[in-house]
DNA sequence: GCTTAGAGCGCC
DNA sequence: AAAAGGCGCTCTAAGC
């Protein structure tokens, strides 16, 4: 049973329920104030709320205590609708562009104030449809006729997107609940190791002690009084003229040096960084009431992975990782997905040889135990090179043993790469498609067609092509591992929300791509790693069926995030 | 003064 | 020795 939302959260909404096969059962019109109640008293019957966008709505269900079980988030279903491979000849692919086309995520602003105006607002205007002017009677309506078009000639393919598709919406109600929730972070924490890195918080801004003594030693070696080390050309300028050879100031180029000046100049970067990317005033900004309130944006990478606004939430660097703790009583439960893009490809390929491989948990053990390659650094040098299409070096070198030993696994990335370099789609396991390269693209792939184009226009061509086709290849992967890694977390949702006791419920907190952080009543750990565990086992099942792969996790529960790893 | 591009580096 | 997929953020420098 489906109910669809329309109008506004903060204004009149109306509800509309359908039953399994799109026929209206009822309708009717609430006013704000009956809106919540009947929300929840709904929800009791466990129907698949129906809305045009999950940042538009759940924040308002949850600022009044209620969450919900289940969505169909019409925006993020409808961009992948639109773009699938599958849905191609559907009315919904074919119509024209209009208002649901890359449509961006509703900005939330927290607090009541916006709200309110916001209110005020959608009760003066009294407009029909949508507060922005989509219709999410219609446009749901055009999602399950695209939906069971597919499944007249494609029933596998309509099967897969429905699950890709509910695996979404519900990456929409936890990313919201995260947000809303936070993640642990402990301010005192981040201080002191801030101060114990940086020196004391500079009272009235200018670069923290340690920063400043650096920077003197830096000019002092370089012999450049006024040098500011923060400006890339003064200090590529400074280090030429101090005599080292470097054509740039990174990292990689400044460690191949032998001069006094490296070793202060790449403390200085690190610690500059972690100054700028979290330091005091990235606390003040994203930190309040010892909670980190990240903003998720679910499907923000074209593969489907995530992405955040705001904090950067999924570069947390290893520095500050240690002000994540559990509230007193609680515990972190930190779980990964060990070496999950090969097993994936294992799986989409059906390559049995490769997930043995991964079989006892270790999967580039598994490669040197079965005498693919010598070492596991290898192992992973030849598979990271198999998934990101590496064309020099160790990694490509070793690349050709994988395929001999695997030809299904590294025979479908391959297929991927080609694919793209003809400038064609791919598409991951449940059916989320890639772009299509960009104008520039084919201009340049028909220019080196014609009869005068000169050489340089081909090995352009040619370039260009390549790279389109390491991202396909690596599209199908990464995206796959991401249709699962949302799976897992459907899954672990339901499970953790029916653990929940009199002293609290287990919750994720943070989600990054092939990791969880659930936070955890200390006395539930056990209990939550079980259900990490089971919900891993479910979406391996869930996308793969029977297929013998395994999906290896560590997990750890832990009082601080810095002890996972 | 505001916007944008590139460099650089953090994460997976 | 560098490189090969996906990002976000901060800084500087350059353009308007």
């Amino acid at each position: 049973m489906f109910i669809v939302l329309g109008g506004s959260p903060t204004g009149r909404v109306t509800l509309t329920e359908l039953d399994s096969s799109g026929t209206r059962v009822s309708a009717v019109s609430l006013s704000r104030d009956e809106f919540i109640p009947e929300v929840m008293r709904r929800e009791k019957s466990r129907p698949r709320w129906v809305w045009e966008d999950t940042a538009l709505w759940y924040p308002v269900l949850l600022n009044a205590g209620i969450t919900v079980e289940r969505c169909h988030d019409l925006r993020l279903c409808h961009g992948i609708l639109r773009r699938a491979e599958a849905a191609r000849e559907t009315d919904l692919a074919r119509r024209p562009s209009n208002a649901w086309d890359d449509s961006p995520a509703e900005q939330v602003v927290l607090g009541t104030t916006l709200f309110d105006d916001m209110t005020d607002l959608a009760d003066a205007s009294d407009e029909p449809g949508d507060s922005t002017g989509r219709d999410a009677l219609a446009e749901f309506a055009l999602q399950r006729a695209a939906l069971d078009a597919i499944a007249e000639t494609e029933p596998a393919a309509a099967a897969r997107l429905q699950l890709l598709l509910a695996a979404e919406s519900s990456g929409a109600l936890i990313a919201e609940e995260m947000r809303a929730r936070g993640l642990p972070w402990r301010t005192d924490v981040h201080d002191r190791a801030l101060t114990e890195l940086l020196g004391p918080r500079p009272l009235f801004g200018g670069r923290p002690e340690k920063l400043e003594t650096l920077s003197d030693t830096i000019r002092t070696l370089l012999e450049s009084p006024g040098l500011n080390p923060d400006s890339q050309q003064d200090l590529l300028r400074a280090l030429k003229r101090a005599g080292l050879s470097v054509t740039s100031t990174s990292k990689w180029e400044l460690r191949s040096q032998k001069h006094p000046v490296v070793d202060p100049l790449l403390e200085y970067k690190k610690l500059s960084r972690l100054n700028s990317a979290n330091g005091w005033a990235w606390m003040d900004a994203w930190v309040r009431n010892g909670r980190f309130h990240p903003e998720y944006v679910v499907g923000g990478v074209v593969t489907g992975r995530w992405a955040t606004r705001g904090g950067g939430a999924l570069q947390l660097p290893a520095q500050v990782r240690g002000a994540v703790m559990a509230d007193d009583g609680w515990t972190l439960v930190v779980a990964d997905a060990a070496q999950l893009e090969p097993r994936i490809i294992a799986a989409m390929s059906r390559d049995e040889k490769m997930a043995a491989a991964g079989r006892q948990g270790d999967l580039y053990q598994g490669l040197v135990d079965a005498g693919v390659v010598d070492t596991r650094a290898n192992a992973k040098l030849a598979m990271l090179g198999a998934l990101y299409g590496a064309t020099t070096g160790e990694s490509a070198r070793l690349m050709p043993r994988l395929m001999r030993a695997y030809p299904l696994a590294i025979g479908l990335v391959e297929h991927a790469a080609r694919s793209g370099e003809r400038g064609d789609q791919v598409s991951t396991w449940l059916g989320r498609s890639s772009p299509h390269p960009g104008a520039d693209w084919q201009v340049a792939q028909r220019a080196a067609t014609e009869s005068e184009s000169g050489a340089a226009d081909e090995r352009r061509a040619r370039q260009l092509a390549r790279d389109w086709g390491r991202f396909t290849r690596n599209f199908v992967a990464q995206g796959t591992a991401a249709e699962w890694a949302l799976c897992w977390i459907a899954g672990l949702r339901i499970r953790l929300r029916a653990l929940a006791d009199e002293r609290g419920e287990p919750h994720l907190a943070f989600f990054l791509h092939d990791e969880v952080i659930v936070h955890s009543p200390a006395h539930l750990a056990d209990a939550v790693a079980d259900a990490i565990t089971s919900a891993a086992e479910d979406a391996g099942r869930l996308l793969f069926g029977s297929f013998p792969v395994n999906f290896a996790l560590t997990v750890v529960a832990v009082s601080s995030y810095d002890q996972a790893k």
